[in-house]
DNA sequence: TAATTTAACGCAATCGATTGTTTAATTTTA
DNA sequence: TAAAATTAAACAATCGATTGCGTTAAATTA
């Protein structure tokens, strides 16, 4: 149980006299080393056990083909996937992730930045925390060069690549098929307002409901602040004991409407009768809850593996290359299950 | 947006009139440096947004300050969370993370194992494969003394660091759960039996059926490849059309029996009355299904956070302690939902 | 006052891989 | 055959932080 230490191309050098430059070259096959020294310098290296010392060279280049990763919470379904899809194209392309999560907490994610930034990744993919305020964490990257993604959770002002879905018309298609589904007064539960993602699927509801000719009641509107399934449960139960309760409810997320379900079963009422209920993220226990919840379906993994895309594309491109803040809208689907269906 | 980069120790150097030395040491609160230069010299590193380059430093130490995780999905709810517990534990103490999913690819997992290698990771983390065959490819770290911790999936002969729960003591309290409410025939999921971790689990429901004085039945015990919930659906059609079918089932995951659940409910049986079901691992969907699922809790987070101490414990750790192959065994609780309670 | 300590900091090697520039040997061309 | 071109490999600087050892000047002690 010896801390001996794997061989470096200096090892190498010594056993076979050769210079070290030689090995270099050889382990890569530079044209300027003859075939038969690459033969035997592969051969040593591998009965050797040579290792490259991936810090020296990404010291070396200053580039580490590291891709840090900040989220605000790791478990959590669609986090967990987009990391999965975000993972699977960058081992692929010999791409190491580094992650970092916030926890939703400003500090923390400030804290995250400096953390991934000081072990020099080649780029970062990040999805905004619930309470960030300001984006000046990320200036340092782009400061000298290293490119963001922004993702799902993006900010409105920032010039970087950015990975999204139309949270509007998903919301506006949502809202639309209750409308078709004969409801008549829908409620919204809202998220944070300062974060895009809930903003545009408030004004998709907004936009849906008024463009079918329905007055827009605010009292139906709930915002919420993390989207849990407790104030799911409080808002259901509020808009329930009003004078006029809703008979159909848009969720900003799964947790919410799950919760949703739930407690207007509680209270004795027939789901999609009484009120039908989309959700947002198609969450597994979407399909698992009784009657099965009514979504829309976020492309996580393939949202990751084009984030990790956007960092490759950009990393490899040549020097000269303009660099272009580009958009990435990706599609969403409307799941539609018994929650939302009265036909 | 030129490439400018960040400043090092010899900017400050130049820019202070003092050596790369003195800053190093400075930065650091060395004792041989005056109190007023400390001053001066951090008050300009900030200025000059000064970051240590954290690849210099691994480089010079040889020794990295980030923990490899490598574990089978990441978007798996007992993975998430354990990884997300991991992190927190990490970075609390200034580590990162990187982390690597083999997707139960066994090839993948040898090719991740070099990856993470190969950065140098100061400790490594991993949940082994479903088709993991053999384990040498985690002895290129206890060959240069890199600490492993093995958690949940663990191999049954390695000297390493071990995280687990106690997987027959679970099973055995959910099955005798089962024998209690009543239940004479029970059918047990079992996983891949070359994994501890359902090999455990199946054990724990042989001896509760056995030491209760039942009769053990093989015909009651399906073994599956991946416990998914197509294979669950499968065996609990099978079953019931058995001549002497089972009124209680237990699954070694939730997803199976969930599915269990579902399809017990699509057949036209009662859940619990009929048939008794209990899973294992608390997902989320457990408690959203109808009946609720009972079930044993994986303390997922805390797994992680204890696999983050002993990589910690073991990296800093002065020379000449012992490297004790700890194996740490953790609590799991058995939680009782609806879908076991017949009382 | 001379001899020692101590405080404060600089020098230079080191970690391992990379790469522009030379050098040496061999082959081709004039 | 001498000069030019090509091939193959060595030399040496570099990336940025760290650290053992040496150095200088001031402070303390004898």
């Amino acid at each position: 149980m010896e801390k001996k230490k794997s061989a470096t191309i200096y090892d190498l050098a010594r056993k076979l006299n050769y210079s070290p430059s030689t090995i270099s070259r050889a382990l890569k096959n530079h044209h300027s080393i003859s075939t038969k020294t690459i033969e035997i310098i592969k051969k040593a290296a591998e009965e050797e056990g040579y290792r490259p010392n991936i810090l020296a060279a990404s010291l070396r280049n200053n580039q580490s083909k590291t891709i840090g990763v900040l989220v605000t919470r790791i478990n959590r379904p669609f986090i967990s996937t987009l990391i999965s899809g975000i993972e699977n194209a960058a081992s692929k392309e010999g791409y190491n992730i580094l992650i970092s999560q916030s926890n939703d907490n400003y500090k923390a994610e400030i804290a995250s930045a400096k953390a991934l930034f000081d072990s020099r990744v080649c780029g970062i993919i990040a999805t905004l925390g619930m309470e960030t305020e300001s984006i000046n964490h990320f200036k340092q990257f782009s400061n000298i060069g290293i490119p963001i993604v922004f993702v799902d959770r993006v900010p409105a002002d920032f010039k970087s690549y950015t990975v999204v879905i139309d949270n509007y018309t998903a919301a506006f298609k949502a809202t639309t098929h209750l409308i078709e589904q004969g409801c008549k007064r829908i409620a919204h539960f809202a998220g944070a307002q300062h974060l895009n993602v809930y903003k545009e699927r408030k004004q998709g509801f907004i936009d849906a409901i008024t463009k079918n000719g329905i007055a827009l009641d605010d009292s139906l509107i709930t915002t919420m602040k993390i989207l849990s399934a407790e104030e799911g449960e409080a808002a259901v139960m509020q808009m329930m004991k009003s004078a006029n309760p809703p008979d159909g409810v848009f969720c900003s997320n799964d947790t919410t409407a799950v919760s949703c379900i739930l407690t207007l079963k509680k209270l004795g009422y027939k789901v999609p009768e009484d009120v039908a209920v989309i959700g947002f993220n198609d969450d597994p226990i979407s399909s698992i809850v009784e009657p099965a919840l009514s979504t829309v379906s976020h492309p996580a993994a393939e949202m990751g593996e084009l984030c990790t895309h956007r960092i490759l594309q950009h990393v490899l491109k040549k020097e000269g290359t303009p660099k272009i803040a580009e958009r990435s809208v990706l599609k969403t689907e409307l799941i539609l299950r018994a929650s939302s269906l009265r036909s």
